[in-house]
RNA sequence: GGGCUGGUAGCUCAGACCGGUAGAGCGCUUCGCUUGCACCGAAGCGGCCGCGGGUUCAAAUCCCGUCCAGUCCA
């Protein structure tokens, strides 16, 4: 659908709220930028927007002055007030979505099952502030943060969300939406109905669209407010099952409108800025800055990519040079982004998010090192740790659960610090070897350093200019960069085997969660599809889910059994493959259902083995530890957790003491459902581990003191139904993730006894116990090492004391060209090394008379080999030498200089090569 | 999720492209010379060239796999 098609469908009657019916707003077209808007000011002619008004207007003008926390006070309650329920903010990692590694919106809390309709809201109208991260776009270029005095890389979306389906209640459409807005703006943000602004706008994503509002005053959009409605299909578009309001009200924005701060920064940090500016002691041009930040705000980063020419011109207009605005805002600049990266930090951290190299984590590095090195640069001297963790205070009167950040915030600075200098060094240290040697530093070469080994060509550059070397940093270097790496190919998503639409009628009832473990049970069947599936009205089997594989077993009808080889859920039905659908089998048929017990057993051990060895990792590495994925298979549990560092065996072994602790006490493991709100209430936020469970009620699993996580797998009653548990493995399978293998049950017990057998066969190899083995062991290698030593330096001996005698019985020879030398013919059987060393000794023994040519001929371990050497400094060709006496021997040989060494397989072959060595080195010298 | 780089003596690294005796500096040990601040001189000790496979007469070197570390992009 282009655009000229959207807009004949969005005429003014998709706008004309009730609102602008009561108040007398007009529908009018800005002159500047020509977008439809909605007044009641009878001389507008301009829409509002930024660049249409010339820049912030609210700037340096206190209204509502309400800071960071009174502001989301006042907005909750003016909802709460108005039929809204206030809900908790989910987690700023997004573990529920594998497209988002961070919540970036409202409305992903609702995604995707609440909005496709699988699942209610959890309450309907409401709202969120949502604490969202975003490392990318209009309002958070990282390299935009600081410098135009609006972009953040977290921020607070309250979400205002209603929904309206066939089977909801308190949902509501575009009128009350727009009343409510237009109320807090005038009542609450005390803004003047004659200086607001309404824009017409089309919002499109994730194959929706629908109309949106835009609130404007002063020159700032205050709030974007979005109707979903449509929906693309292949034929055309039509309205959606279920419409949605998604009003996200930017928390910060609102407030700095309220303050008329200089900055977005000043109006948010609040504490922060103020102890970054006492300890920094920066002393700055508030007014330049308001001057400044007024006209910023016409930035618009997706047109204006170069920074640089829209501050020279704002330069200009503020009666600057660049360089003189350049540098009176450097300082302040570096204070907002630091704020601003400590805050982003103490949010993600406090929900167990940790710098790393890839995904998300990479992102955190990033605004981490950009602290260190601004910090660095202008001899700040400040203690990040510190910044970090009065963000998360000052956060946590508004969200408790972001002081959690404060407990490692400082190991991991620590460590990301020491990663960083050590980077940085390597760098410095290898850059300097090559401008050493004279090597040429390329732009080709620039790549390279920078993306495989992290060094920034302004760091190369620098180094160069050090030794007096001019390199050449291309102005594009960045996006030359982007060009040589390969293109991202997106992930496909894993195709679906059935259509969920046509299986949307079934309803399976779940027994498998029946508080009696059953191995059989009695079953309708509902439908059986070509496909070789079947579905029942219920089922103890357990469909794949939950990083749990599925059952399998039998279903039979009499006498015919029909095996069941795999079982998935589609929404509401569950659905078994069988390897083959017996004839017998009919719509109706009551069928008996028998699971794979040993299959099921282990499964249930792994899959509750995994939680107790998280809850033990939580307990011994610490309350920064998630899980971060996890896989259960009958022989393994496999579980991913987030740590900064690879974990040692000891500390492995720690946790495996935990854990058996655990299934020792025989816990009883408490299975029940629970209303959302007071599980996390009861359990904390923690109870996610595996991802944000959609929906009203939570099945909860509870290991009591040890691990409560929302999780629909199948559980242990008691701990010691698990009997034992191992932790075969631990790898980091990136930074910040660590990957525990474990077993369980039986598994277990074969993994111990496996290794000990191993542990036996080696002991019974040097006929000592097991408990002797790693001294024995020990002693064996250092022996054979010192052997092989002593051998090494007797062979050199030997070869040694052979050599006068050798020499002086060199047989004088003329060869067919007339040259006159003196061979030498020996074997020596040894290494080859000792070959070549002999040969050394013969070339550099005849330097002076430069008529020697000696072939030295031997075997070692059942190979033949041969050393031919001439004179040091002579000139005689020794490869067709080598070559024939190779050939002799079954192989070749080859080489440079005055020794070269050659052989073969042939061992047979030595007294020949012997033999013939003479006649050899008569023929080709 | 995709890519790149590295792993050689206790430490920092060279050797690798082009297969043929494993090297340097620092440190360590011993001896000598000096006793003023990286002293100097000599000799020596110290290596499964990360691990496993393959190619080859021959692999630190080439190929494949794997583990560990680092780094860039989405």
């Amino acid at each position: 659908m282009d655009k000229d098609e959207l807009q004949k469908i969005f005429t003014e009657d998709q706008y004309q709220v009730q609102l602008f019916t009561e108040k007398g707003y007009e529908r009018r077209q800005c002159v500047s930028c020509s977008h439809y808007y909605w007044s009641i000011d009878p001389d507008r002619t301009t829409c509002g927007d930024t660049p249409c008004e010339g820049g912030y207007h609210f700037i340096g003008k206190k209204t509502a002055d309400l800071d960071f926390h009174k502001t989301l006070a006042r907005i909750t309650e003016f909802f709460e007030k108005n039929g809204h329920t206030a809900i908790e903010p989910y987690p700023t990692v997004a573990r529920w979505r594998d497209d988002l590694d961070f919540t970036i919106a409202s409305i992903a809390d609702f995604q995707p099952w609440v909005t496709n309709g699988t699942l209610p809201p959890p309450a309907n109208p409401l709202v969120v502030p949502q604490p969202c991260i975003r490392f990318g776009g209009e309002f958070s270029d990282v390299d935009n943060v600081g410098r135009t005095g609006r972009h953040l890389t977290s921020f607070i979306m309250f979400g205002q969300h209603a929904f309206n389906g066939p089977d909801l209640k308190g949902g509501y459409w575009m009128d009350r939406c727009i009343d409510l807005n237009f109320e807090f703006l005038t009542d609450v943000l005390q803004i003047k109905p004659i200086d607001l602004t309404y824009i017409e706008g089309i919002w499109m994503g994730g194959g929706n669209f629908g109309p949106n509002l835009e609130s404007f005053a002063f020159g700032t959009e205050l709030v974007n407010s979005v109707f979903m409605q449509y929906e693309n299909t292949p034929t055309g578009y039509r309205e959606m099952d279920l419409k949605v309001i998604d009003v996200g009200w930017g928390l910060e924005r609102l407030s700095w409108f309220s303050q008329g701060t200089p900055t977005i920064y000043e109006a948010v940090l609040g504490p922060v800025h103020d102890y970054i500016l006492k300890e920094t002691g920066i002393n700055y041009d508030k007014e330049l800055v308001s001057n400044y930040a007024k006209v910023a705000g016409l930035i618009d980063v997706n047109e204006v990519k170069d920074l640089k020419s829209a501050r020279s011109s704002i330069a200009n207009d503020l009666g600057l040079s660049l360089s003189e605005l350049n540098s009176s805002l450097q300082e302040i600049e570096a204070i907002y982004a630091i704020g601003d990266h400590a805050r982003t930090l103490a949010f993600t951290l406090a929900d167990g998010a940790i710098p790393s190299n890839v995904g998300g984590g990479y992102n955190l590095r990033t605004i981490l090192r950009r602290i260190f090195t601004l910090n660095d640069m202008l001899d700040f001297n400040l203690d990040v740790t510190e910044i970090i963790s009065r963000s998360a205070l000052y956060l946590s009167q508004s969200f408790p659960r972001v002081r959690e950040s404060e407990k490692f915030a400082g190991t991991i600075v620590d460590i990301e610090r020491g990663r960083h200098l050590t980077t940085l060094d390597k760098g410095r240290k290898y850059v300097q070897n090559m401008l050493k040697q004279g090597k040429s530093l390329e732009t080709d070469t620039l790549i390279e350093l920078y993306t495989s080994r992290g060094i920034p060509p302004e760091t190369v550059e620098q180094l160069g200019s050090e030794i007096g070397i001019e390199i050449e940093v291309p102005l594009d270097f960045y996006q030359q960069v982007d060009k040589v790496l390969p293109k991202i190919e997106k992930a496909k998503e894993g195709e679906e085997e059935l259509d969920l639409n046509d299986l949307k009628s079934f309803q399976t009832e779940q027994l498998y969660y029946d508080k009696k473990l059953k191995s059989t049970s009695k079953a309708n069947i509902e439908a059986i599809l070509d496909t070789g599936h079947v579905i029942l009205d219920k089922t103890i089997f357990y469909p794949t889910g939950g990083g749990q594989a599925e059952d399998l077993g039998w279903i039979s009808l009499g006498k015919t059994r029909a095996e069941v080889v795999d079982v998935k859920k589609y929404g509401t039905a569950i659905v078994h493959k069988l390897r083959k659908v017996p004839e017998s089998f009919k719509v109706g048929s009551k069928v008996e259902l028998e699971l794979d017990m040993e299959r099921r057993l282990a499964l249930m051990r792994h899959h509750t083995a995994v939680h107790i060895v998280g809850g033990a990792a939580r307990e011994v590495l610490g309350s920064h530890v998630w899980q971060a994925g996890a896989d259960k298979t009958p022989d393994r549990g496999r579980l991913d957790i987030t740590h900064w560092e690879s974990i040692s065996r000891e500390t492995l072994d720690e946790i495996e003491s935990v854990s058996n602790r655990v299934v020792m006490d025989n816990r009883k493991i408490k299975k029940h459902i629970l209303e959302r709100s007071e599980a996390e209430q009861k359990f904390g936020f923690t109870i996610y581990q595996g991802g944000v469970v959609p929906g009203k009620d939570l099945r909860i699993i509870e290991i009591p003191g040890i691990d409560t996580e929302a999780c629909g797998g199948t559980h242990a009653d008691a701990t010691g139904e698990i009997g034992y548990i191992r932790i075969i493995n631990a790898e980091r399978i990136q930074d910040g993730i660590v990957r525990l293998t474990l077993k369980a049950g039986m598994n277990a017990v074969d993994n111990a006894q496996h290794e000990y057998q191993l542990l036996s066969e080696s002991a019974a190899a040097f006929k000592v116990t097991p408990e002797e083995l790693p001294k024995t062991s020990e002693r064996f290698f250092s022996e054979w090492k010192d052997q092989q030593k002593l051998i090494d330096k007797l062979s050199n001996d030997l070869a040694a004391a052979r050599v006068p005698q050798l020499v002086a019985d060199a047989k004088e020879v003329v060869t067919e060209k007339g040259t006159t030398v003196r061979v030498i013919v020996t074997e020596l059987h040894a290494p080859q090394t000792e070959l070549i060393n002999l040969g050394q000794q013969f070339s550099s023994l005849s330097k002076d008379t430069g008529d020697l040519v000696s072939v030295i001929v031997g075997t070692h371990e059942g190979r033949a080999m041969v050393v031919v050497a001439k004179s040091e400094g002579s000139q005689y060709p020794l490869t067709p030498i080598i070559r024939s006496v190779g050939k002799l021997l079954g192989g070749g040989g080859g080489g440079k200089g005055d020794v070269v060494a050659g052989g073969g397989t042939n061992t047979s072959g030595v007294p020949e090569a012997l033999k013939k060595a003479e006649s050899i080195i008569i023929k080709e010298i």
